[in-house]
RNA sequence: GACCCCAUCGUCUAGCCUGGUCUAGGACAAGAGCUUUUCAAGCUCUCGACACGGGUUCAAAUCCCGUUGGGGUCACCA
C-alpha cells in the first residue's frame, strides 16, 4: 500500500511549490490508490502558529487535497526522544553541552561511506559521507532537529514514498544513514523539480504573489491552478493542456515527472483560468461572486434577486480571466452615480447626441417587449432611418449607459440594464 | 568555495530511456489578419529552440566525456 505524506512547516502561509508538493503526493496517492497522509511540522514552538496551520489545511481543501491522516510533530517529542536514546545506547550518537547553551544536545555520528540514494524522478545519486558533518539529533532544548523527526515520523507512519522538492536532495544522504543506524526500511524518493520566478532563484513575493491563499483572494479557480501547477513538470501527452484531475489520475506517474525546474508564468494561468471560468457552472461562480458585491455594498446582504445576478455573471463569464474581474467591469449594474471614464468620454461623447438618444428612447418607450432581439431591432431601425453607422451610434451609447469602452454586447446589456435606468443614463446628455 | 541537481522556442513542454519516422510537434506570450458592436472568446497565419565543444556511430536533440550556464544544499531553521 502506498503511503505518501505532504510535510508543511506552519511558520507561513501554504506557498504555490508547496501546493505543488502537495498536488503531487496527493496526486500519486489516488493513482496508486494510496493514502495521503499530512504531518504538521512544529517542531519550532516559536515559529509556529496556530493561524498557518489554519491557512494551510484551508488551501489544501480549497484545491481539493483531502489528507487520510494527520499529525502533529509537537505531540510526538517523546517518539524522537526515545529514538535518540537508542542510538545513544548503541553507541551511535553522542551527547554534547556547548559552554552557551543550557541543556545537552544529542549527536548522531556520521561514519564515512558512500551513500547512493535511487531517487524515482533522477536516478542515482551518490554522495560521500565524509563530506557530512556528525548530525544534531536532539537539539539543547530537547526538541528534535528536522532531518531526524523526518526521518522516525516517515519510519514509523510507515511512508513509503517521500516525494518532495529538490532542496531536500542534499538531506536525503543524511537521512539515509539515520535510517540504516534506527534499522528502518528506506523509502522510496522522488524529488521534484523546484519552480522559480521569473527573475530566477527561487519564487518569492518581490515577483508576485507565492500563497496558495493569495491566488483564492485574486479569483483564479481551484482547478485552473491545480491545472497549471500540474503541468509544471509534467505533460500528460498527446498535446493535452487542459486537464480534469481525474483524468490526470488514471495517467500520472512519478518517472514522467521532468527534472528541469521550471519558471510560473502568470500569463498562462490566466489563460487558463479564463478556459475554467468559461466553462464553470454559472450559479457556483455568482455564489463566490455575491460576497463580492455585499462587500462593495452592490447588492444587500438580505435582499437581492439572485437570478438577475446569475443573469449578468453570464454574460461576463466567458470574457473574465479572473473572479474578481467582475465587481469592476459589472459596476454599472450596481451603482446610482455612474462612474464614466474620462477618456471614453472624450473619445465617444465629445459632441451633442441630443438627438440620436432622445429619438432612441423614444423608440423604446413603445416598445411592446423590452427584450434583447426587439432592442436590437430598433435600435438597428434608428440608425438606418437616420443614415449612419451602427456603431457611429453604439460606441457612445456604450460609454453613456456602462461607462466604459469594453463590455458585453451592448444590446443584452441594455436589456439588464432596464429601460428605466437608460432613461436616467441617456437623459444626461440631452439637453 | 565544496558537494549535489539540471540544460529543447521568451515561458511551459512533446520527443530522449529503446539513436534514423525531427527540414524538432503543441500550448502560453508576442505580432498580423478574419469575425465584429467594444472587450474577451474563437479561427487563420507569422516570429521563435535542441547551450557550446569533443567523441561513439553509416546516422545524435536522443548515448558518453568535458566546458559553460542556471539552480539547490552546506544551522542545536524546517
Amino acid at each position: 500500500m502506498v503511503r505518501v505524506r505532504f510535510a508543511p512547516s506552519p511558520t507561513g502561509n501554504l506557498h504555490i511549490g508547496g501546493g505543488r508538493t502537495a498536488l503531487f503526493n496527493w496526486l500519486y496517492a489516488q493513482a496508486k490508490d494510496g493514502k495521503f497522509i499530512l504531518r504538521i511540522e512544529d517542531t519550532d514552538k516559536l515559529r509556529s502558529k496556530q493561524e498557518y496551520v489554519d491557512e494551510i489545511l484551508n488551501s489544501l481543501q480549497w484545491m481539493g487535497f483531502n489528507w487520510d491522516e494527520i499529525y502533529y510533530q509537537s505531540h510526538r517529542f517523546n517518539i524522537y526522544a526515545e529514538f535518540a536514546q537508542k542510538l545513544l545506547k548503541e553507541g551511535k550518537a553522542y551527547t554534547e553541552k556547548s559552554p552557551e547553551r543550557q541543556g545537552e544536545a544529542i549527536i548522531f555520528k556520521v561514519m564515512p561511506q558512500q551513500v547512493k540514494i535511487n531517487d524515482l524522478i533522477r536516478g542515482e545519486i551518490e554522495f560521500n559521507a565524509e563530506l557530512i558533518k556528525d548530525q544534531v539529533l536532539i537539539k539543547s532544548d530537547g526538541t528534535p532537529t528536522y532531518n531526524f523527526a523526518c526521518v522516525v515520523d516517515d519510519a514509523t507512519t510507515d511512508i513509503t514514498h517521500v516525494i518532495r522538492g529538490d532542496d531536500h536532495i542534499s538531506n536525503t544522504p543524511k537521512q539515509a544513514l539515520l535510517y540504516e543506524a534506527l534499522g528502518f526500511k528506506l523509502p522510496k524518493f522522488a524529488h521534484l523539480p523546484l519552480i522559480m520566478g521569473i527573475e530566477g532563484g527561487r519564487l518569492s513575493k518581490r515577483t508576485g504573489a507565492t500563497a496558495i491563499s493569495d491566488y483564492r483572494k485574486m479569483g483564479y479557480l481551484p482547478g485552473a491552478l491545480v491545472n497549471y501547477l500540474l503541468l509544471l513538470s509534467w505533460a500528460p501527452g498527446n498535446n493535452c493542456e487542459l486537464i480534469d484531475i481525474n483524468e490526470a489520475i488514471k495517467l500520472f506517474d512519478l518517472s514522467d515527472v521532468n527534472k528541469a525546474a521550471a519558471t510560473f508564468d502568470l500569463k498562462k494561468l490566466n489563460w487558463l483560468n479564463n478556459q475554467y471560468l468559461k466553462n464553470e457552472d454559472s450559479d457556483k461562480l455568482t455564489d463566490e461572486i455575491i460576497p463580492m458585491l455585499i462587500e462593495k455594498n452592490y447588492i444587500r446582504k438580505d435582499n437581492f434577486d439572485r437570478n438577475y445576478i446569475v443573469s449578468l455573471v453570464k454574460l461576463f463569464q466567458p470574457r473574465m480571466s479572473v473572479v474578481n474581474d467582475f465587481p469592476d467591469w459589472a459596476d454599472f449594474f450596481f451603482v446610482d452615480e455612474l462612474n464614466i471614464d474620462p477618456a471614453a468620454a472624450e473619445k465617444y461623447l465629445n459632441k451633442d447626441l441630443s438627438r440620436e438618444f432622445k429619438l432612441l428612447l423614444e423608440r423604446l418607450k413603445v416598445l411592446q417587449s423590452f427584450d434583447i432581439v426587439s432592442i436590437e431591432e430598433s435600435f438597428r431601425g434608428l440608425v438606418s432611418e437616420l443614415g449612419i453607422e451602427a456603431k457611429a451610434l453604439i460606441h457612445p451609447l456604450r460609454v453613456a449607459l456602462t461607462g466604459k469602452t469594453i463590455g458585453p454586447g451592448l444590446f443584452e446589456a441594455m436589456y439588464y440594464l432596464g429601460s428605466e435606468r437608460i432613461c436616467k443614463r441617456l437623459g444626461k446628455f440631452i439637453r
